[in-house]
DNA sequence: CTATTTTTTGAATACGTATGCAAAACGCAA
DNA sequence: TTGCGTTTTGCATACGTATTCAAAAAATAG
């Protein structure tokens, strides 16, 4: 008897498992497989029990490419984040992986250099026909925003808000943020004070840096301002140039944790005392900031909350796309350590 | 007159720009058009030239989609990375996404939770049909790992090994390290050593701790070994824990840098001055560790040079698959701080 | 039970590219 | 020029799925 390759069941045939494989084996045809497998089409209980009977015998698995190519979309997210210099960084992805992973979706990791994202980058992810993308810590022209928008993908903005209210985009309230650190350092008694910006264009360093000093005005109190970059040897040296130039202040404000770590060490180095001679308040609550060598007083970001929100959004949006945009901003809470 | 919409062109048809399309601007077939942009396809320079002119005149982009389709493969690398413990975590990502950009492939980033990574993860990468895959202080079982051979998908374990030798993986050559850190320690005059492990079952572990402990014993130095977790908290309490029930020994060895800045914080608690009533070394030389607060003695892991042999490997059997396995171990070197 | 509406199904086609094959074009020597 | 070998090209088809449309089946009403 000769047996003809076809006939064979297709496993033992080496050749990938196809919809019309599991058709055959279930009696069906292939556009009831693929409506069994496609969210939204409607097939009967009887021939889904069928189908999928028949697949898991098989160990089917509909192919990704040639679904993509049809509807034009994928399961996939794009995910751009910027320099590593974000504390929360690794925290952010992790969360974002596991979010979308539950969900069926995978991630597409972009690093960028630039805080503004350049079209390659961009080019990339809309070949991918991704269905949504977060932008974490960076923003874009609003030219290649709109590319987004025309292909309908949705678009996030995490952690940093565009100038035009057109795009979505999720923050910690950094203009509360920085008023309720200035009140709480205020209420310590500091009667000076210091702010040290990282990126000054960016928008959260921009509402921090409005809120602390709106409040400081209207309490008439004197401050000044110094611009770093976000690292802890930019920290450390901001302070050190501080201290040679200037008389010292009752309390810093830093950008984040880290350059405050920085400023802590070059204070320390001088030996000023902490938080008898100066306070010194950061931002972001890393897991360093409670260490005991440090025990920095910072402002915690929601970021569970956050990321929470930027899932759902993109979710919903992925699932019928309106282009809602709004600017969310979530509430964090000061954590007030050893330091002030 | 009558325009016929298929006369427009493609550009003003709000239609995906194919290869068609391209073709007919540029008086040539779609074989030609897909022969152009194949590597390795055989074309005539002067339709190369008359289709390049085309295709960027109308902004012609491949569909991958369509491609994988066929090929079988994608321009996407699997990145599978384990927790957020390890502190190089945040470099190496962006060193892998920075060189695979550079070569035209993307990065799908799996995160896992697990030392084995589960079976559903790899499912993905193997539907996604990736090009090569690297798993970063991870392992997963024989079985799994074999699924990636069979589709002749290159693998490679990065900062792990696998106990058989059918694998390519790259790590610090951490038994040289284990043993060049204990003879440095007994040179700096230790009597007796403590050597806290992080993750007992990883193969770095293993190797550092033969290593170091081979040495030891060599000499005729006392030492003990405790287990922890490779967190910071994790040094920590082992740390207070060791000063309530034994003797402080002359020097430790920390599996990696986190924990032993929460062992030397624990230290600094309990007023044991280091270096000179005790000694700490770590491992792996995260930025901290040079921060003035700590100033730890730690080992540097060749990190640009593990990431440019995994690249290097990668491309090359993606380029041609010969299923080559080895272990290779690379150089480190010992950089003397202050707590020693 | 028949007539009518609703649901479910299968056949055929499209998505955009790569590729085997045969025809056409080219290069070169005589 | 002709003839022959070598490239290059275009045609047709395949990849594995989603989707339209008409036919079949099922459900419902009378």
């Amino acid at each position: 008897m000769i047996l003809n390759l076809t006939d064979l069941p297709a496993k033992m045939n080496n050749h990938t498992i196809t919809a019309k494989d599991v058709a055959k084996l279930a009696g069906v045809s292939q556009s009831s497989v693929s409506r069994v497998y496609f969210e939204g089409a409607k097939v009967s209980e009887k021939t889904r029990l069928k189908v999928i009977a028949a697949a898991e015998e098989l160990g089917y698995k509909p192919n990704e490419f040639a679904r993509s190519l049809i509807t034009n979309r994928t399961k996939i997210i794009g995910l751009v984040m910027k320099g590593v210099q974000n504390p929360f960084y690794p925290q952010v992805l992790k969360q974002f992986t596991t979010f979308f992973k539950a969900h069926g979706y995978s991630v597409l990791f972009v690093h960028t250099n630039n805080e503004e994202i350049q079209k390659e980058d961009i080019e990339n992810l809309i070949n991918y026909k991704v269905a949504g993308v977060i932008i974490t810590d960076a923003t874009m022209s609003l030219k290649v925003a709109e590319s987004f928008q025309e292909s309908k993908i949705p678009l996030v903005f995490f952690n940093r808000k565009l100038y035009t209210d057109n795009f979505f985009s999720v923050c910690c309230n950094n203009l509360n943020a920085g008023r309720k650190i200035a009140e709480f350092l205020i209420s310590k008694g500091a009667k000076d004070m210091i702010y040290i910006a990282g990126n000054t264009d960016t928008s959260t360093n921009q509402d921090r840096q409005k809120g602390f000093f709106e409040v400081l005005a209207s309490h008439n109190i004197p401050y000044q301002k110094f611009s770093s970059d976000y690292t802890y040897e930019g920290g450390y040296n901001t302070a050190l140039q501080i201290m040679e130039d200037n008389v010292m202040p009752n309390a810093f404000f830093v950008g984040n944790d880290i350059m405050a770590l920085g400023v802590i060490d070059a204070l320390r180095k001088n030996s000023v005392t902490i938080p008898t001679t100066t306070r010194v308040v950061g931002f972001d609550n890393i897991d360093m900031a409670g260490w005991p060598a440090y025990e920095l007083t910072t402002w915690e970001q929601p970021i569970v909350e956050m990321v929470e929100q930027t899932v759902n959004y993109l979710l919903a949006e992925i699932h019928d796309y309106t282009g809602e945009a709004k600017a969310l901003e979530l509430d964090g809470r000061l954590i007030d350590r050893q330091t002030t």
